[in-house]
RNA sequence: GCCAGCUUAGCUCAGUUGGUAGAGCAGCUGAUUCGUAAUCAGCAGGUCAAGAGUUCAAGUCUCUUAGCUGGCUCCA
C-alpha cells in the first residue's frame, strides 16, 4: 500500500507499525520529536507503535510540542506518575488520570491523602521510571478479562470503569508493570514523561459527586522538555504578580477583615471612587439603551420566597432576620422586586419591554471554603436587569443584551467563553416554552457572530441561559455575564399585559447581568491590567511632585486647576528626594506623573511622565490638562468605538 | 461543607535539637532642599490567629475552633 506522510509518498508492506513508516519518510533526528501520528482519512490519533490502518492513505506527525502531542505527553505523564505512586504506596487504589489545561491530574484512594510533602519521593521514582524509557504497550482484552485483571489486582474503581464501558472489547496501557484501563494514545515511551512537576494535591470527589468517596488527587504538569517547564514555571510566578488581592493591597484599593465579615469588602477611598466611576458610566450607558433604573429593598417578607421558590431552594444560601413576628429574608437576587415594580400597575402591550436595572446588592452565604479575594464574596453587587417582554420580543431583546456583553468585553480586551445551557433534567415549564427559548438565545448568539458551545443539560430549572466566563491572571474561568429566560417566575407572580385583542397575556422574563457582580468585575480587571487602570478608570490621573519646596505654591495652584478642569489630581509636595517621589507614583501606577521644578516654575508648564517610563518634556497646564481628558475620555463617546447596533 | 497546606509587627518574611521574639519596608521624630524607580539617623511597634493540653520550660510538640491559600462540590 501507498501512505503519503509530509507530501512524500512512502511505500508500505502490510502490517508495519507507524514508526516503521515514520522513520521511513522522515529524517531520524525529526522522528524523536514526535509523539503520535494522526491517520487520514478518519482522523484518527495513533500510537506509533500501532500497526498502520488499512485504509490510512495519509500519515500526519504530531510533534511533541504541538497542542495535541503535549496533550499525550501530559497523559501520558499522569499514568506515568500513578506507577510512581503504586510503587510507593501499593495500597493506593487507582481511578483516572486525565490531561487537562496546563498539565494534568490523577485521583486515587489511600488510607491518608497525599501532602505537597509526599512530592519529592513521588517525583524522584517518576525519573526513574523517565530514565528507564519503558515503552507504552497496548492491548485490546474483552470487557469480562479486564474486569477480572482489575478484580484481581483489587482495583475496584477501574471495575466500575471498565463495567460501564460499552463495547465487548476495551483497551489497556501498560507501562512498566503499571497497566491501567485507557483509551489512548500514549507516547512511545516513558522517557517523555521526564520534563515534569508536581504542583498541588487536591480532594475531589469520586466522579464529582460529593455524596462519593473523596479521593486525593495530584495536580502536576509536564512539557516537550525541560525548558519549556521552567519558561511555563517562571510564566506562573509573574502571573502571581498580577493577583488582584496582591494589587488591592498595594494600591490601597480595598481590604477585607475576616474576622469581622469574612468574604465581605471593606472599600478604601481609591478602590471606591474606581468602583463609583465604572458604576456612573454603566449606569448611563444602561440609560443610552433603554434601561430604567429602579431600586428594590434589601429585605423582603419571608412569605414572598416561599412564593417565590427560594425559600424552598435556596434558603441555605440566604440571610435572615427576625424583629418581633416578622420574619424577613435579605435578597440573594433582584428579581422579586422587580416584577412587583413590573405589577405596581396595570400594562399594555404599548408598554413591552419594561428594562428593569439595578445595581443590587446581595448576601448569599457562600460555603467558607470557596471564597477568592474579590472574585467570590458574600456580599455582592449585580449589574442586573429583568427584561419583561412579549414572547415575539425575546430574540431582539436578547440580541441587545448580546451586542452589551460585547461592547464591555471588547472594551476592556476580554478574551471570553460563550456557552447556551439547555434544558436539565429537573425542570419546569412546557416543551414549547423551552423550544422558544433556546432557539431564541441560540439565534441571538448567532447572529452575533459569536463562537458558543452548547452545554446540555446545564440549564436553570426555570430556563435556558447563555453565560460568559472571563479570565484571571493564571488563567482560572470566572463566570460574569449571565442572560437567562423565565417562564415561571412571571407564573408564579401572576404577571400579565394587555394584548391588541384586549385579554391578558403572560410575559416573559429575561434575568441578565453584563459585568456579572461589580466585585467580581473589578477583580478580574486589575489582573487585566496589572494593576494600570486606563486614565478613564483610574482613581488617581495626575500627581504632582515637587522637587524643592520652591514649588510648593505652584503644584498647589496647578493641582487646583487641574481639579476645576474635572481631572483627578493629587499634589506630593512632602520632603523627599524627586526620585524616591517619582518611584511612589510609579509602583501606584498613576497614569500622569508631572513635576514641577525650577525650571517649570519659570516657564509656567510642567515635566510629564507616562507611568511606562516615557517622558514626554515640558508641556504648558492647558496642555497638559488637554492630553489628560483626551486619554480619559469615557469609553463608548469615543467615535462609533465598540458600538454595534446592526 | 470536603481534602491538603498555611496563620509571627500595618506589609513581606527570619526564628537552631522546645530555653520566653528579629530584619527590611511602611509609621513617628529629627537632620537634609535634593531633577525622574528607594537620603541619613533615632524612636516606637508583637497575649507569635484563638482556646485547651504535654512539659521545669511551647512561636516551636498534641488536640479543638476560626480565618486564609490551592483544589473538589456549588456559583455572579
Amino acid at each position: 500500500m501507498n501512505v503519503r506522510v509530509e507530501g512524500q509518498a512512502v511505500e508500505v508492506p502490510a502490517g508495519v507499525d507507524v514508526a516503521a513508516v515514520l522513520r521511513e519518510a522522515l529524517s531520524g533526528k525529526k522522528f524523536k520529536a514526535v509523539v503520535a501520528a494522526r491517520a487520514l482519512p478518519g482522523d484518527r490519533l495513533l500510537d506509533l507503535s500501532a500497526p498502520l490502518p488499512e485504509d490510512c492513505t495519509e500519515l500526519v506527525p504530531v510533534p511533541a510540542d504541538s497542542p495535541e502531542g503535549l496533550e499525550m505527553i501530559r497523559h501520558s505523564t499522569a499514568h506515568v506518575m500513578a506507577a510512581a505512586v503504586k510503587r510507593l504506596f501499593p495500597k493506593a487504589r487507582v481511578t483516572i488520570g486525565p490531561s487537562i489545561e496546563n498539565g494534568f491530574y490523577y485521583d486515587f484512594e489511600v488510607e491518608r491523602p497525599f501532602s505537597s510533602e509526599d512530592f519529592p519521593a513521588i517525583e524522584a521514582e517518576m525519573q526513574k521510571i523517565a530514565a528507564a524509557r519503558l515503552p507504552f504497550t497496548s492491548e485490546r482484552v474483552s470487557k469480562a478479562e479486564a474486569i477480572a485483571r482489575f478484580k484481581a489486582e483489587g482495583e475496584p474503581y477501574k471495575v466500575e470503569l471498565a463495567e460501564a464501558i460499552a463495547d465487548d472489547t476495551v483497551s489497556l496501557y501498560t507501562c512498566g508493570e503499571f497497566t491501567d484501563l485507557c483509551r489512548g494514545p500514549h507516547v512511545p515511551h516513558t522517557g517523555f514523561a521526564a520534563a515534569a512537576r508536581l504542583m498541588s494535591v487536591a480532594g475531589a470527589y469520586w466522579r464529582g459527586d460529593e455524596k462519593n468517596p473523596m479521593l486525593s488527587r495530584i495536580y502536576g504538569t509536564a512539557f516537550a522538555d525541560s525548558k519549556a517547564l521552567d519558561a511555563y514555571l517562571k510564566q506562573l510566578e509573574e502571573a502571581k504578580r498580577r493577583d488582584h488581592r496582591k494589587l488591592g493591597r498595594e494600591l490601597s484599593l480595598f481590604t477585607f477583615q475576616e474576622d469581622v465579615a469574612p468574604g465581605m469588602v471593606f472599600w478604601l477611598p481609591k478602590g471606591m471612587l474606581l468602583r463609583a466611576i465604572l458604576e456612573d458610566f454603566w449606569r448611563k450607558e444602561h440609560l443610552k439603551r433603554g434601561y430604567d433604573m429602579v431600586q428594590g429593598p434589601q429585605l423582603l417578607r419571608v412569605e414572598t420566597w416561599q412564593r417565590s421558590g427560594h425559600y424552598d431552594n435556596y434558603r441555605e444560601n440566604m440571610y435572615f432576620t427576625q424583629i418581633d413576628e416578622d420574619a424577613y429574608g435579605v435578597k440573594p437576587m433582584n428579581c422579586i422586586s422587580h416584577m412587583l415594580i413590573y405589577k405596581n400597575e396595570l400594562r399594555s402591550y404599548r408598554d413591552l419591554p419594561q428594562r428593569y436595572f439595578e445595581l443590587g446588592v446581595v448576601h448569599r452565604h457562600e460555603k467558607s471554603g470557596v471564597l477568592h479575594g474579590l472574585l467570590r464574596v458574600r456580599q455582592f453587587t449585580q449589574d442586573d436587569a429583568h427584561i419583561i417582554c412579549t414572547p415575539e420580543q425575546l430574540e431582539g431583546e436578547i440580541l441587545d443584551v448580546i451586542h452589551l456583553i460585547r461592547d464591555l468585553m471588547g472594551l476592556f480586551g476580554f478574551q471570553y467563553k460563550v456557552a447556551v445551557s439547555t434544558r436539565p433534567e429537573k425542570s419546569i415549564g412546557t416543551d414549547e416554552a423551552w423550544e422558544l427559548a433556546t432557539t431564541a438565545l441560540e439565534q441571538a448568539v448567532q447572529k452575533a457572530g459569536l463562537p458558543y458551545e452548547i452545554n446540555e443539560g446545564d440549564g436553570a430549572f426555570y430556563g435556558p441561559k447563555i453565560d460568559v466566563r472571563l479570565l484571571d491572571c493564571i488563567g482560572r474561568e470566572w463566570q460574569c455575564s449571565t442572560i437567562q429566560v423565565d417562564f415561571t417566575l412571571p407564573e408564579r407572580f401572576d404577571l400579565t399585559y394587555v394584548g391588541q385583542d384586549g385579554e391578558r397575556h403572560r410575559p416573559v422574563m429575561v434575568h441578565r447581568a453584563i459585568m456579572g457582580s461589580i466585585e467580581r468585575f473589578i477583580g478580574v480587571l486589575i489582573e487585566q491590567y496589572a494593576g494600570a487602570m486606563p486614565a478613564w478608570l483610574a482613581p488617581e490621573q495626575a500627581r504632582l511632585l515637587t522637587v524643592t519646596e520652591a514649588g510648593d505654591a505652584a503644584v498647589e495652584r496647578i493641582c487646583a486647576e487641574l481639579r476645576a478642569a474635572g481631572i483627578r489630581a493629587t499634589a506630593d509636595t512632602r520632603n523627599e528626594k524627586l526620585g524616591f517621589k517619582v518611584r511612589e507614583a510609579q509602583v501606584t501606577k498613576v497614569p500622569y506623573i508631572l513635576v514641577v521644578g525650577e525650571k517649570e516654575v519659570q516657564a509656567g508648564g510642567v515635566n510629564v511622565r507616562l507611568r511606562s517610563g516615557e517622558n514626554l518634556g515640558l508641556k504648558s497646564v492647558e496642555e497638559v490638562a488637554g492630553l489628560i481628558l483626551a486619554d480619559a475620555a469615557e469609553p463608548f463617546k469615543q467615535g462609533g468605538m465598540c458600538y454595534s447596533f446592526a
